[in-house]
RNA sequence: GCGCGGGUGGCUUAGUCGGUUAGAGCACCCGGCUGAUAACCGGGAGGUCGCAGGUUCAAGUCCUGCCUCGCGCACCA
C-alpha cells in the first residue's frame, strides 16, 4: 500500500501566509498509522516541535512536573510506556491550558542494580574480587554501564512522543548533583537528624550490603525451611527446656533463652513413646521438659505426665548447656547461658521460650545488650561461619548447614556432649512463611548486626504526616491507607551502604569518634588545606574533583584537636539520590537559585505504585529533614501492568511486552490511547495486545475516516474555513446537535480529566467519534457534500465538520499527539500542540497559579460551539425511533429498501424538523403525528416501589401485582385519579404509579421511552404494511440499485465513471419510468436497456432474487 | 496474621441513593444495511453478579463470615 500523508508543504517562511495557504485542506489518502506516526516525528524534530510547545507558553504560570529517574541500565518494556504516557499527557494537557510546564529528564546512575550488573558482566561476584580488581576500576565500569541501554531509552521514548527534555537530564552521577546530595546530608547532619548506629539490619552476604525497610519490602518471598525444636540442657537439673527457631543456623549463636515472666510454665515428663514419629529428633521415656503450657499440645508428640506449673520468672536466672561451646567465648558475661526475661515474649508460636543469638536478631541484640551477654559474630560478613563455631561447620555458608546442624543436635548427647541420650533435638518441622530476600539477588537475607548510618525519621514523623495530608493523591486511597499507613510506621531510614558506585557518606571520624559531615566541594579543600596545614598529607583537591570512591576515601581531614579523620566508608542508599531530585537536578543552593525557589515544592509526579516506598517517600522524607515541606503536591499513583494472563510484567518471567511490537504495527497513539481507556490509572493493567488493535480499528480509522471525508470534499471544493462563515444558529438542527454533542462531550471530557479520571473521559470521546459524529453526523451528511454547486446547506456541514475535528484533535492531543497532529495542521495550517484547550487557557490568565485561578475568567477563553440539551434530547429519540423501525420491519417480515407509504409518530416531543431524516432512516413515504394516541397506543400503569413501599410494606409485592396486571387500566386510572382507588386496604394516588403508553396490538409498532422519571415519554412508531404498486416498483428500482453499485464497487470504478446497463427482470412487479430513470441517475449508466419479461438473459449476467422476482443485469 | 483493591457471559468491562428485565465492546451464530471504514444496524446464544448467611417489601449494590486473586504491611523466636 502506497501512502501520502501531506504535512506542510515546503518551508514556512512567512507564518501569515502559510496559514492562509495551509487553512485549505489537502486531500486525506490512506491512512498507514506507522508512516503518519514516523514522518511527523522527523517533522517534530526539525521544527523543535516540544521545546517551541513551551517556548509560547513562556509567559503562562508555571505547572511544575518532576520526572522520576529511571535506570538505562536495563531494556525498557510497555510498563514504562504506561507511566510516561500518564506523565506526558498531564504535562500536554496542562501545556495546552497555558502553563508553561518544562520536562527536565533524569536519570537514575547509582546504586545496588549497576554494580550488580556489573559484577555479572565481569564476574567479581564478592567485595574480594571487586577490591583487587581496583575500586577505580570497578567504578569506572559502572559509570559507563549505566548508560548501556540510554539509546534503547531515548528511542522508546521519543517514539511513544513522550516529550522530555533528554539533552539536559538530571544525572545523579554528576558532581553537581553529589554536590547537592552532600548538602542536603549536612543539613540533616546539622539538626541532628543524621546518626551513626549499631543496628541488627537485614543483610544480604552476596552483595555485602544491608538494606533499609524500604528495600527489604521488595523481596519477600514465601519459602518453606526447617524449623526445628531444641532441648537446652538445665545445668543443674535432669532436664531441658524447650525452644524453637526457624533459622538453625543462628543456633551456635545462642547465648541465651528468652521466657516471659508471666507466662505459665510447665515441666512435663514423658511417659510413653511417640507414635508415628516422622523426621529426626526424638526423647526418652522419663525424660523431663520444660515449656509455655499453652503450646503443649502443639509442641509435643510424646504422652507426658506435668510434674509442675509455674510462671516464668521462676526460671530466670537458671544456666544451661551451651549447644556449641567453641562457638561463642564467655568473655565477662556472667549472664552467658542463662534463662533472661522478656516482656515481648508470646506463646503465639514455638514453645514460648525465644532462642537468643545477640548478633542475629533485633529484639535478640536488644535484649542481649541490656542483659549484658556477649556480643560475638559466629558468621562472617561473607555469610559463612567464621573459624571455630564448630570442626563440621566452620566456613560453610550458612544457610546450607541447616541439615548439618539438624545431625549434630540429634546425635545422642547431642551437639555439645553432654546432653541427654537422645540428643538435643527433639523434633524438626517443615515451616512455611514470607522470608525477607535480596531484591537484586534472591538470596535470603540475613538479620546481622552491623554498623550503620541512619536518618532520624521518627523525629520528624508528624511532620512527613502533616504533609502527606496536603498532598493530592490520586487515587486518595493511596495517599490516606498505603502511604499514610507507611507513614505512621515510620522507622529511622538505613541510608548506609557497605558498597563502592553511589554517593560516598560525607562524613568524616576520627578513631575516637569525633565527626565532621562536609557539604560542598570547596569545604572539602578547605578542611583538606587544614589538614595539610596541619601536616597530614592529602593528594590534590582541585575544583572538579570526582566525587566518587576511592577519590573521595583518599583525603584525611583533621579534627579540632589534630587527630586524623578518616571518611566512612559507605555510600548512601541510592534510594537518597533520588529523593534529592527535586534540589539536585538544579544544583541547589549552589546554582540555579532562583529556579528552584520557584519551582518547589512540585506540582506534579507520576509513577507506579510501588514507588509508595520508594521515590514517594524518599522524596517526602528528604524535603521534610531538610527544608520541612512537602515536596509534591499532586501525585498520581498507578497500577501495576500484567501480562494478558493478569501475571505481574518481570524480566524473571520472561513476560514482558515489547512497546516495538505495536509501535511497529498499530502505532504508539492507538497503544496510548488503549493504556488509558482500558481502565483507572490506579487499578492494575492488563496489558492485552488485541486491545490495542481494538483501538487502532475503532477509535484511529474511524476518526480517520471522518477526517479523510471532510477532507477529500473540502479539497475538492476548495473550503476555506477562514474565507467562508456559517452562523451557527443557521446551520441546520444535525449541525447544531453534533455541535451541541460535542460541547457536552468536551465539558465531560475536561471534568474527568480534573478528577484524574482519565479512562472514562476518552471512553465517551470515544463513543462520541464512533456513534455520534461518525455513524450519525457523517453517514447522514454524506449527500450534502455530493452535491457539485455550492450551498449554504454544503458550507454548513463543512464548518460543522472543521470544528468538530479541530476541537477533537485539541481534546486527544494530550492522549495521543499524532495523528490528530496530521489532522489539525491539514486542517489550520498550525499544529495542535500549539493549540489552545478547548475549555480554556487558565495558565495564561493573570495571577493564576497551578493551583488556582480566576474560574470564570478561564471559562471565558473556552472555544466550545453552543449548547443545546434539548435538542440532544429530541435527536436521541429519533436515533432511538429508527432504531426501532428496523425492529418493526423484521418482525413484520418487510425488508428494508421496500419504502412504507406512511409512518406515525405517536404523541411525545415536537420533532418535524427531523421527519425528514427519520423518512429516509426509516424507508416511508411520509412521516405524519398522530395526536389521537388512542388510535396506536393503550395505556399501562406500572408501581412505583419507592412511593408505594412505605405505605404498602410486606403486601407491597401483592399491590404491584395487582396494578400491573390490571384488566382495566384506564378505568383503574380514573379512580385511582378520582381518589377512589384502594387495593388491599391502601389509597393509591397517582405517584403511586407510573402511567406507560404501549403500542396497540396488532399494528406494526413498537413504542420507545425516553427520559427518567416525571420527564418519561412513551412514543410509538407505526408503519403501514400495505403495498402499492407505486411502492413495490420504488422498492425493486432500490434493490437494482443497491445490486448495481455493489458490482461498481466490484468492478473498482472510480466513483464519475459511467456505464452501460442492461436488466431483465421475470415474476417482477412493475417498474415506472421515474424509478428507472432513478435507477441511471444514482448508478451513472450513460445507456440503459430494461428488457421485457419475454427476453433471455445472457448466461453472464448477474442475478439475484428479491421477494419472488428474478433480476438479471449486465454492466459494462 | 493485619490493611487496601479486585472477583459481573469465553475475554475486556459499566452498573448512580438498594427499586423489581444487570448494560456495553470483542469473539461466535442468524438476518439486515452499505459507493461507509478492519465500518454500521437488528436479532440470537451465552450470567448461580466468588460462596454462605443476614437486613429489607426489594440486594450486583448495605451488613457479617468465608473462599480466591493482586498489592502493601507485619513478621518476630
Amino acid at each position: 500500500m502506497t501512502v501520502e500523508i501531506t504535512l506542510f508543504k515546503g518551508e514556512v517562511q512567512d507564518k501569515k501566509a502559510a496559514r492562509w495557504f495551509m487553512a485549505r485542506p489537502n486531500p486525506a489518502g490512506e491512512l498507514d498509522a506507522v508512516k503518519l506516526e514516523t514522518t511527523l516525528l522527523e517533522m517534530w524534530s526539525k521544527e523543535g516541535a516540544f521545546q517551541q510547545s513551551i517556548e509560547t507558553r513562556r509567559n503562562g504560570a508555571p505547572f511544575i512536573f518532576l520526572e522520576g529517574p529511571p535506570t538505562a541500565n536495563g531494556k525498557p518494556g510497555i510498563h514504562h510506556v504506561v507511566a510516561r504516557a500518564y506523565k506526558d499527557l498531564v504535562c500536554r494537557w496542562k501545556t495546552m491550558e497555558g502553563f508553561k510546564v518544562e520536562r527536565k529528564g533524569g536519570w537514575d546512575t547509582h546504586g545496588l542494580p549497576v554494580e550488580i550488573e556489573v559484577q555479572k558482566r565481569m564476574d567479581l561476584m564478592s567485595n574480594e574480587a571487586i577490591e583487587a580488581y581496583g575500586m577505580d576500576n570497578f567504578n569506572q565500569a559502572c559509570r559507563e554501564s549505566v548508560w548501556t541501554y540510554e539509546s534503547a531509552w531515548r528511542e522508546m521514548t521519543e517514539r511513544m512522543a513522550y516529550w522530555v527534555d533528554l539533552d539536559n537530564p538530571y544525572v545523579t552521577l554528576e558532581n553537581s548533583y553529589v554536590e547537592s546530595c552532600w548538602w542536603a546530608i549536612k543539613q540533616m547532619f546539622d539538626k541532628g537528624l543524621l546518626y551513626r548506629g549499631h543496628k541488627v539490619l537485614p543483610y544480604c552476604p552476596q552483595t555485602g550490603t544491608s538494606y533499609s525497610s524500604h528495600e527489604v519490602a521488595l523481596g519477600y518471598k514465601e519459602v518453606e525451611e526447617p524449623s526445628v525444636y531444641v532441648k537446652f540442657k538445665l545445668s543443674d537439673e535432669e532436664a531441658s527446656i524447650l525452644a524453637w527457631t526457624t533459622t538453625p543456623w543462628t543456633l551456635p549463636g545462642n547465648v541465651g533463652l528468652a521466657v516471659g515472666p508471666e507466662v505459665t510454665y510447665v515441666r512435663v515428663r514423658v511417659t510413653e513413646v511417640a507414635e508415628n514419629w516422622s523426621g529426626e529428633g526424638g526423647a526418652s521415656v522419663g525424660e523431663i521438659v520444660i515449656l509455655a503450657k499453652d503450646l503443649m499440645k502443639e509442641v509435643l508428640r510424646h504422652n507426658v505426665e506435668i510434674i509442675d506449673e509455674f510462671p516464668g520468672r521462676d526460671l530466670v536466672g537458671r544456666s544451661y548447656e551451651p549447644l556449641f561451646p567453641e562457638a561463642v567465648p564467655r568473655g565477662e558475661s556472667t549472664t552467658a547461658w542463662t534463662v533472661l526475661e522478656a516482656d515481648w515474649v508470646t506463646t503465639t508460636d514455638g514453645t514460648g521460650v525465644v532462642h537468643t543469638a545477640v548478633m542475629y536478631g533485633e529484639d535478640d541484640y536488644n535484649l542481649g545488650m541490656a542483659a549484658g551477654l556477649p556480643a560475638y559474630h559466629t558468621v562472617g560478613m561473607d555469610g559463612a561461619f567464621l573459624e571455630g563455631t564448630h570442626p563440621l561447620l566452620d566456613g560453610r555458608y550458612v544457610k546450607e548447614c541447616d541439615q548439618t546442624i539438624i545431625e549434630l543436635l540429634s546425635s545422642p548427647k547431642g551437639s555439645n556432649g553432654s546432653g541427654p541420650e537422645s540428643g538435643l533435638l527433639y523434633r524438626e518441622k517443615a515451616y512455611l512463611h514470607d522470608y525477607p530476600h535480596c531484591w537484586r539477588t534472591d538470596h535470603p537475607l540475613l538479620y546481622y548486626a552491623m554498623d550503620s548510618w541512619f536518618v532520624r525519621m521518627t523525629a520528624v514523623k508528624e511532620r512527613l504526616l502533616e504533609f502527606n495530608d496536603g498532598v493530592e493523591w490520586a487515587p486518595d486511597w493511596v495517599g490516606e491507607g498505603r502511604f499514610g499507613e507507611w507513614l505512621r510506621n515510620v522507622k529511622d531510614w538505613a541510608i548506609s551502604r557497605e558498597r563502592y558506585w553511589g554517593t560516598p557518606i560525607p562524613v568524616w571520624r576520627t578513631e575516637d569518634g569525633q565527626m565532621k559531615c562536609v557539604g560542598s566541594i570547596e569545604e572539602l579543600q578547605s578542611e583538606v588545606a587544614k589538614a595539610v596545614a596541619a601536616g597530614i598529607a592529602n593528594p590534590e583537591c582541585p575544583d572538579d574533583v570526582d566525587l566518587h570512591r576511592p577519590i573521595v576515601d583518599g583525603f584525611t581531614l583533621v579534627s579540632d584537636d589534630g587527630k586524623p579523620m578518616h571518611r566512612e566508608p559507605f555510600v548512601m542508599d541510592c534510594w537518597f539520590d533520588s529523593g534529592c531530585a527535586p534540589f539536585a537536578q538544579w544544583h541547589h543552593p549552589f546554582d540555579g537559585g532562583e529556579t528552584f525557589d520557584s519551582s518547589f515544592p512540585v506540582d506534579y509526579i507520576c509513577e507506579g505504585v510501588d514507588q509508595t516506598r520508594g521515590w514517594f517517600y524518599t522524596l517526602l522524607a528528604v524535603s521534610t529533614t531538610v527544608f520541612d515541606k512537602p515536596a509534591y503536591k499532586r501525585c498520581l499513583s498507578l497500577g501495576l501492568i500484567l501480562d494478558a494472563e493478569g501475571k505481574k510484567m518481570s524480566k524473571s518471567r520472561g513476560n514482558i511486552v515489547d512497546p516495538w511490537d505495536h509501535f511497529n504495527r498499530e502505532g504508539a497513539d492507538a497503544t496510548r490511547w488503549y493504556m488509558v481507556t482500558a481502565g483507572a490509572p490506579w487499578n492494575p493493567l492488563k496489558f492485552d495486545s488485541n486491545g490495542v488493535r481494538e483501538t487502532y480499528a475503532k477509535m484511529f480509522l474511524t476518526l480517520w475516516n471522518v477526517y479523510k471525508f471532510h477532507a477529500d470534499y473540502a479539497a475538492l471544493d476548495n473550503f476555506d474555513p477562514d474565507a467562508s462563515t456559517s452562523d451557527v444558529a443557521s446551520r441546520p438542527s444535525l449541525d447544531r446537535w453534533i455541535l451541541s454533542r460535542l460541547a457536552t462531550t468536551a465539558q465531560n471530557y475536561h471534568a474527568d480529566f480534573k478528577g484524574w479520571n482519565f479512562h472514562k473521559a476518552c471512553r465517551d470521546l470515544e463513543d462520541f467519534i464512533v456513534n455520534d459524529v461518525s455513524n450519525w453526523y457523517v453517514r447522514r451528511s454524506r449527500r450534502r457534500l455530493w452535491d457539485d454547486s455550492e450551498s449554504s446547506d454544503k458550507l454548513a456541514c463543512q464548518h460543522t465538520l472543521h470544528e468538530i475535528l479541530t476541537t477533537v484533535c485539541r481534546l486527544v492531543a494530550p492522549v495521543s499527539p499524532f495523528m490528530v497532529d496530521v489532522i489539525h495542521r491539514n486542517l489550520t495550517g498550525e499544529t495542535v500542540h500549539q493549540a489552545a484547550w478547548p475549555l480554556g487557557v487558565p495558565g495564561t490568565l493573570d495571577g493564576a497559579t497551578a493551583d488556582a485561578w480566576d474560574e470564570q475568567a478561564a471559562a471565558a477563553t473556552a472555544t466550545l460551539p453552543p449548547q443545546d440539551v434539548e435538542l440532544e434530547g429530541v435527536m436521541e429519540l429519533v436515533r432511538e425511533l429508527a432504531e426501532v423501525g428496523r425492529r418493526i420491519r423484521i418482525d413484520a417480515g418487510r425488508r428494508q429498501r421496500l419504502p412504507c407509504s406512511q409512518g406515525w409518530i405517536v404523541a411525545g416531543l415536537e420533532m418535524s424538523e427531523f421527519h425528514d431524516i427519520l423518512a429516509e432512516e426509516l424507508n416511508v413515504e411520509s412521516i405524519a403525528v398522530e395526536d389521537d394516541l388512542d388510535r396506536f397506543q393503550q395505556i399501562a400503569l406500572a408501581p412505583n416501589f419507592r412511593a408505594l413501599a412505605p405505605k404498602a410494606r410486606s403486601e407491597v409485592n401483592a399491590v404491584a401485582g395487582e396494578i400491573k396486571h390490571s384488566q382495566d387500566p384506564v378505568g383503574l386510572l380514573e379512580s385511582i385519579r378520582a381518589g377512589t382507588c384502594v387495593i388491599m386496604g391502601i389509597s393509591i394516588e397517582e405517584s403511586d404509579v407510573e402511567i406507560k403508553r404501549i403500542e396497540r396490538p396488532g399494528f406494526a409498532a413498537s413504542t420507545v421511552q425516553v427520559g427518567q422519571g416525571d420527564d418519561a415519554v412513551q412514543i410509538s412508531l407505526v408503519l403501514d404494511m400495505n403495498d402499492t404498486p407505486e411502492l413495490l416498483s420504488k422498492g425493486l428500482a432500490r434493490d437494482v440499485t443497491r445490486r448495481i453499485q455493489a458490482k461498481r464497487k466490484d468492478m473498482d470504478l472510480v466513483i464519475e465513471a459511467s456505464i452501460d446497463l442492461e436488466v431483465w427482470m421475470r415474476n417482477a412487479p412493475e417498474m415506472f419510468e421515474d424509478d428507472r430513470a432513478w435507477i441511471v441517475t444514482e448508478t451513472r449508466a450513460a445507456g440503459a436497456v430494461f428488457h421485457d419479461a419475454k427476453a433471455n438473459p445472457p448466461s453472464d449476467a448477474e442475478h439475484f432474487e428479491v421477494d419472488g422476482a428474478e433480476i438479471w443485469f449486465t454492466v459494462k
